[in-house]
RNA sequence: GGGCGAGUGGCGGAACGGCAGACGCUACGGACUUAAAAUCCGUUGGGGGUUGAACCCCCGUACGGGUUCGAUUCCCGUCUCGCCCA
């Protein structure tokens, strides 16, 4: 092959080499002296990869290869094109290598990341190198624990709908003088906070462990039990900035399935707050008292004999069915069960809270799990009506979510009238549909009727949709909206209830018990309290440690480097320990976009003047599996940096693009359905497939790639076999970028046809030179293919913008059918542009021939070839003749032709079927057709 | 269970109110070649008619309805698959 023809194995380093060498793709800044201020410019980011041991995957270069495309068109029309890269490098994986063999983390880190370069750089991206960043790197997180402590200095003023600077914060007279109390009273507002927080401890391995190391309530590794232990933990106050993050979604460019999905996570939910009467158990008056914090708890504020004298608070968004309300539920957390619980119920309540204590919050929430609670034995007074009704315990209602216990109206919800069958309480109606539910049970729970089914002869039903209140004297026959503000209003003229706005979003955990993470830059200072460790004193570095292995304790690796954690406080000459958890995964990616802006910045996390140039990200490119958490964690830190002055922008991410997966052929056993590994197979004939060992038949299946199936394709083979330009451009052609398709091996194959191809028209069959034709002096090309290549250009134009990048491919083809049979004809001009054209998608090849072609430049600054609208249009049509609506001729007429010949032509083509026939109606469409209407 | 999306040839896909199947793959036939590779040309949704061909007719975009002169495209319902949440 080499010496003649196109051959992608040198023709490819060669121009990734000159591109590196010459900083082809560095990205001048408004400070530099050769910036242009008069290019608009356009920040194009990917999702940075976390480089793991298994090195590229082929879904990694189909969003890097749609950017690169763009990237590279977009600098052709004149933009400063930011095209960051770097690498997401903390992480468990790294971690639990160490575990096992005693590899330290920054060495298997730096290692993946070298080969995720090699790799990256072996695609011929045009990445501004000279950018790259690792989140792992010191200079990096030195920022990253900038941000922790600026939105440990942040409090959110809810009067301005802002985080403002700590030291703005008003102290209330009562916290002023004591300067203990006015500490926590400034902790408790702070962005970043501690609390008690239950995490995974496994007592076998001796270690805490992620939510996702725990299965069914047994560690991933060795299928050990598992228990959940408070620990205290850094949480940020993302539960805040809800309303912003839900409110400023409206302005962004993003996929609505993805807005609608951070709405849902962010789960705002409008209803009301009620205080509801406790019978104080016998001797509990104290214990009461202690827990009543105007929180969770309370004393009444009119207290009798025959009002009770302590309450707790519950959360509800059906205001309006108070009056149903037949028992309550506490969440076994709840710190009223240990108070509450008779001495006869204490065994079950206790053995049951235990248990609860082994769930996830997933299992004990989902609709499909079995309801169970205990009784404990107690009682609450409705403030509505003063009944008094049982207070159970049930691991369906979670401490975390509104006030940890509600009222349980199980007419009117299904999850409480489950409950309440299975445990025989009551179940009272007071909401009655406005008109009788009829039809299906499919249709009745489409109208809210969930269950309908009797008691000992009495009908009960579940209604959970809006209808009329009855059995509710304060709102007896108002509709529901209307009862829900009536029945709310009169509970806050009470003082026992009070409207209000509950978002299913929680307080961001923001502690992870791990080594190979960020530091925090915090200390627990001796005699109580934390201290931010200052600027100045930054990066806080990770100690190194003999080995990684669990200690055996509840606590974080970090805390067996003794030496380290005992320290000083620097600002106070105080002892104190450094705090031994480290920030979780998602720190680093909440912000590395802002570091491309300036990277090197050993002054400031970036120059505020290139975070106004650059700012905001213009094209986001990654996958849906961020479409929540990342996402909505990224916007969090960029809003409180931008309330602080920051960054000059409210949202990062103006818009937003998910590609989708790329999948693989699998086989499954056509009798038995199980999987098949993809080297037991064989094809033995065209589409019919085999196990190699036994001969029986399998199924091609279409399936994510995975390794136990054996159906991984590996980039570096595709580039050793077809070249980088054939990998881009066959993904690219697979389909639409954001949707799922399967890797066709045989479909490569067309790619690498075409791209020789074009290799072929520019140099020839022989592969040496230019083609006669593109010579200085050759005959003009005929009108034909000119007019060709503006189709082309228009095409291949008017689809970057749409980002449809697999008709724009076809297109070229195309283009490249035309020439070739009658490559004799192209001329040089024609083959530059089509070379041009080429370029973002095959950039390889496009420079060699360009280079070919007589420059001695790159041609990423080329202008983008343009087209003559005038050419595009045809002097005579071809036109189809519809009578109703079946073609039944064809006429060929001048594109400018008015109605009227139109019809007359229309007519006579299709004569033989209008015989006999009236015609009522003629349909014009210009341009395209004519169908005429008879009868 | 809920939400979102998608069902078009042997395969990936195109068209997204106006000639369904662009482009690519596969397969078959042919040219070139001692031969092969590469390349080039032709055919390739199903059925039927005329076969000197050029052509012509019917059916066809998961299924059933609807709107429209006209529906792959818009609306309603059913089924299947995928993804996300639970």
């Amino acid at each position: 092959m080499a010496g003649r023809g196109y051959d992608a194995s040198t023709l490819e380093p060669k121009w990734q080499k000159y591109w590196i060498e010459r900083r082809t793709f560095r990205a001048p800044d408004p400070c530099d002296a050769d910036f242009d201020p008069a290019r608009p410019k356009y920040y194009i980011l990917d999702m940075f990869p976390y480089p793991s041991g298994e090195g590229l995957h082929v879904g990694h270069p189909e969003g890097y290869t749609a950017t690169d495309i763009l990237a590279r068109y977009k600098r052709m029309r004149g933009y400063n094109v930011l095209h960051p890269m770097g690498w997401d490098a903390f992480g468990l994986p790294a971690e639990q290598y160490a575990i096992q063999t005693g590899t330290h983390p920054a060495q298997t880190t730096r290692r993946n990341i070298q080969t995720f370069r090699r790799q990256i750089q072996s695609l011929g991206f045009s990445y501004d190198w000279d950018r790259e960043v690792s989140t792992t790197d010191p200079e990096y997180y030195r920022w990253t624990q900038w941000i922790f402590r600026l939105i440990h200095d942040t409090w959110y003023d809810e009067a301005s709908g802002l985080g403002r600077p700590i030291s703005d914060l008003p102290i209330p007279p009562g916290a002023a003088a004591d300067p203990v109390r006015r500490r926590l009273y400034v902790d408790s507002k702070r962005l970043a906070y501690l609390d008690e927080v239950p995490v995974w401890w496994c007592p076998a391995l001796g270690t805490v462990l992620a939510n996702e190391e725990v299965i069914d309530g047994l560690s991933e590794r060795g299928q050990h039990p598992c228990t959940r232990l408070p620990l205290k933990q850094w949480m940020l106050r993302i539960t805040v900035y809800a309303e912003r993050l839900l409110r400023e979604l409206e302005g962004v460019d993003w996929p609505e399935e993805t807005k609608k999905q951070q709405r849902e996570w962010i789960g705002r939910s409008e209803g009301a707050e009620v205080w509801f009467g406790l019978e104080t158990p016998a001797g509990g008056t104290e214990a009461l008292a202690r827990l009543a914090d105007g929180r969770l708890v309370r004393r009444a504020a009119r207290s009798s004999l025959a009002t009770p004298s302590f309450e707790f608070r519950i959360f509800t968004t059906r205001p309006d069915t108070l009056f149903g309300a037949t028992y309550m539920v506490l969440a076994p957390e709840h710190p009223l069960v240990a108070v509450l619980t008779t001495p006869e119920q204490h065994d079950a309540v206790e053995a049951y809270r235990l248990r609860a204590a082994q769930k996830s919050d997933l299992d004990r929430t989902g609709l499909a799990q079995d309801k169970s609670g205990v009784f404990t034995g107690a009682r609450a007074v409705n403030p509505v009506n003063g009944s008094r009704i049982p207070i159970w315990i049930a691991d369906y209602v979670l401490l975390t979510y509104g006030t940890g216990a509600i009222m349980a109206v199980p007419a009117h919800d299904e999850r409480d009238f489950d409950f309440a069958l299975q445990y025989g309480l009551p179940i009272v109606e007071v909401v009655r549909p406005v008109q009788p539910i009829t039809g299906s049970v499919e249709e009745k729970a489409k109208a809210g009727l969930l269950r309908e089914t009797s008691l000992d002869g009495k009908p009960l039903s579940c209604y959970v949709g809006d209808g009329t209140a009855v059995h509710s004297p304060w709102i007896d026959g108002l509709p529901t909206p209307e009862a829900k503000t009536r029945i709310t209003r009169k509970l806050e003229e009470r003082g026992v209830g009070e409207h209000r706005v509950q978002y299913r979003l929680r307080d961001w955990i923001f502690s992870r018990q791990r080594y190979w993470g960020e530091p925090f830059p915090m200390l627990h200072l001796e005699g109580g309290g934390t201290a931010s460790v200052p600027e100045s004193a930054l990066p806080v570095l990770l100690p190194e440690l003999e080995d990684f292995k669990p200690s055996g304790r509840a606590e974080p690796p970090l805390a067996k480097a003794s030496a380290w954690v005992k320290t000083l406080d620097p600002t106070t000459g105080r002892p104190a320990r450094r705090e031994t958890n480290t920030m979780p995964n998602w720190a680093g990616s909440c912000w590395y976009y802002l570091r491309f802006i300036d990277p090197k910045n050993n002054q400031v996390g970036w120059d505020p003047a290139k975070e106004r140039y650059w700012m905001p990200v213009d094209l986001y490119v990654g996958g849906r599996e961020h479409a929540v958490l990342h996402l909505l964690y990224a916007r969090f830190w960029h809003k409180v940096l931008y309330d602080r002055g920051i960054v000059s922008t409210p949202e990062p991410f103006q818009r937003l693009f998910h590609q989708g997966l790329i999948l693989a052929f699998a086989y499954e056993d056509a009798a038995t359905s199980a999987l098949v590994p993809t080297d037991q197979v064989e094809e033995r004939a065209p589409g019919e497939f085999a196990r190699k060992d036994t001969g029986k038949p399998v199924r091609q299946i279409v399936a994510k790639m995975s390794k136990s199936l054996k159906n991984v394709i590996n980039p570096d083979e595709v580039i050793r076999e077809h070249g980088a330009d054939t990998l881009r451009l066959y993904e690219m052609f697979m389909g639409p970028l954001e949707v799922s398709k399967p890797w066709n091996p045989r479909d490569v194959e067309g790619i690498s046809r075409f791209l020789h191809k074009c290799h072929r028209l520019v140099l020839g069959d022989a592969g040496e030179s230019l083609r006669p034709n593109l010579r200085p002096g050759a005959a003009e090309a005929p009108p034909e293919l000119e007019r060709a290549l503006h189709r082309c250009i228009k095409k291949v134009t008017d689809d970057l913008e749409a980002m449809a990048f697999n008709t724009a491919i076809s297109a070229m083809m195309i283009f490249a059918n035309e020439a070739a049979a009658r490559a004799d004809a192209l001329e040089k001009s024609q083959a530059e542009r089509f070379v041009l054209l080429l370029s973002p998608f095959a950039p390889h090849l496009a420079e060699e021939l360009w280079e070919a072609l007589g420059h001695d430049h790159t041609l990423a600054y080329e202008p983008w070839p343009r087209y003559d609208p005038a050419l595009l249009v045809e002097s005579t049509l071809e036109i189809p003749v519809q009578v109703n609506g079946k073609v039944r001729g064809r006429i060929r007429v001048a594109s400018d032709a008015g109605e009227e010949a139109l019809k007359q032509a229309a007519q006579e083509s299709v004569s033989s079927y209008l015989a006999g026939k009236t015609v009522r109606k003629v349909i014009i469409v210009p341009k395209r057709l004519v169908n005429l209407v008879v009868s």
